[in-house]
DNA sequence: GATGAATGAGCATTCATTCAT
DNA sequence: TATGAATGAATGCTCATTCAT
């Protein structure tokens, strides 16, 4: 499943110039993440990019006016996923505090575990955006810091959590948990929800969580 | 204290021009260990990496066949270095898994927190390798991951641990140890010592330590 | 008269700056014909090729891939060319063998004469294709030695010519009409024409023709 | 066969530095030749060429003050002692002009087949030599061209051959035989010597003969 | 939107040569 | 003689980007 291709397309809006250009961006985007996993931003050429999407390589220019453009769109949205998805969870986990910070860490550790190469490269290659659009996706981040950070505050508040510090705590936890692009196949033995839950409980165990 | 200027120098043949009397080779890793870590290797120029290192661009390659062999030497270093240390760290502690398994992780991530800028790259460059290169590391760092993977299925067998999966645990506390190289700062309020300390209790608790 | 300018031009299409007019790569080939020629194949820099075509360095790479991809369009056109020159030649002379052989040596000699730089390229550079390169063109020549070869015995049989050897007389007779390329100069007392005539009789003296 | 290195040494000579140096200079032009023959003057490196010798870099430079110097040696030699064996084999022969100059080709094409590689280089590479050390070698060629073409000429006055042009029936002949330093392999069906009897037929052939 | 041609700066690497010892 | 270290210029080639159409 792409974060760039959506799977539910109005058909009404499939012609027109809107619509192809919505394709044509989309493919980019999504040849780029996969270059860009590879080879990394400065590794992955723009050439490259562009035949990976079947696309000109002129025509990249019309949708992205420079390379770090096609880095920073795909960290937006990547970024603002993981950001809906974790709050969605969260709501709508039960009442306590340790199901809903469960619920929350589960669902960031399966966004990363569903889309591989967009979070490996949200994560690996933020580094390489300049100062203005890296601040844009940093100020994301610190939103998505914020929320578990928040939970970790409440369930201390509630006398769940037990951690002394709350802060380092969720740090050390996100880390933990995009680590996971790193290594995970999913050919692999443990599947993408068992995984998740995992680490939902080493996160538990991190905060002290009884 | 860098990792590629030896420990050892004679004393008396520290005359002679400051940039001479420095071995070219280390001055070559310790720049190229910088620029890899602001730039990425790809983003990185030799001749960055030799204005760095206060040398000719060409006396380079008299130290170091291709770009790719320094990034070898830096990690073949850093991870070498991270394995002493850890094991005799291991060896030195107290005769409790839990001692001994806490000792361990300190001191990797207090590794980490001296060494920031070549563990960085060690955790970040590695995938650009070439195949026979990266092999090489790759199997250093199973020798790493072994000895707590060790450790957590002693701390089991004993009682001390209670972790259905060591391995994955093993996994999951090592990427959580190496995510510090991206965040932290020594002009920060923590301090690496006490940032250690810390993280030797997140491992505990994520392999559920009594 | 160039053999990389194609003959038949659009007058209509002349118009617009000279340079732009005139085919790029055809300009390319040209002076990648010239520089060879001079320098030799490693002598001469892809940057002197660009600058003496009028082309920037950048834009050769739009219509070449590398550097052997030129020779090898130089070596593929002029054997190419000659093979077809010579055929004709044999098939227009009367019908007699000596006739025939003699008309196509002497056009073999006149095809080098007219465009020495390519012919003397030809001949000295092929060594530098790399090995498949170098076959296409080693295989085109085996048919133009075949040609002669083939008259060679056509003469033994009907007992015009002597020789013992068609193959080596062959090949000795082939190598010491490329010969002309190294020494000859238009400016020189002999026309063209007339050394190509004056090589057809040492053809037709070494097959020992009556 | 090499030209470089006597077969013949005193014995009593072996030590000291002339006799080393003697060695050094040999090992270095043994080298030069076979990577000049393989890779062009220009596609062989110095390093190349102190590697193939077994010597340091630098101290080819102790030997030869430029590249170029290294060339001119080989080809000096090359000719120099070209020149004495055609002249001795041609002082050797019969009184017949037909068989003076029958030994001096065949004597000529036999020292090509037995130092391909250098008769290879001296034909092919004389044209990177800058101008003041080409027109050293083309003197020497010249004679050697004087040697056959009187002997032509001769010929033609007593009767015995007809060409009416002796100068272009020498230069013919000369690039013809050395011809077969392009193609002649000693591992083929031909012996050296049978071959160069068969270009000396040839080469009377070409010069009209009776 | 889309394209093919073009560009200048930059890339990793190699060159012949020099120099201090 | 011999060496190991060093150098500046050049090598073939690729880069992100622009532009005219």
């Amino acid at each position: 499943m792409s974060l760039q291709t959506p799977h539910t397309v109005d058909p009404d809006s499939r012609e027109g110039s809107v619509q192809r250009g919505r394709d044509v961006a989309a493919a980019i985007l999504e040849s780029a993440t996969e270059k860009f996993h590879r080879r990394g931003f400065h590794g992955a050429s723009m050439r490259a990019v562009a035949d990976g999407a079947g696309v000109t390589l002129s025509n990249v220019y019309n949708y992205f006016p420079a390379k770090s453009d096609i880095l920073l769109a795909i960290l937006r949205t990547a970024v603002t996923e993981q950001i809906k998805i974790t709050t969605s969870a969260v709501a709508g986990a039960g009442s306590s505090v340790v199901d809903r910070y469960s619920a929350g860490v589960e669902s960031f550790v399966l966004f990363d575990l569903e889309h591989l190469d967009v979070a490996f490269v949200a994560n690996s290659e933020l580094r390489y955006l300049d100062a203005p659009q890296r601040e844009e996706i940093v100020a994301l981040r610190d939103v998505q810091q914020a929320l578990f950070e928040e939970l970790i505050r409440e369930g201390v508040a509630l006398g769940g959590f037990r951690t002394p510090h709350p802060r380092e705590a969720a740090t050390a936890t996100l880390t933990m948990c995009a680590g996971v692009t790193v290594w995970y196949r999913p050919s692999g033995p443990l599947s993408a929800r068992a995984l998740a839950r995992r680490y939902a409980r080493y996160a538990l165990a991190i905060v002290e969580g009884t």
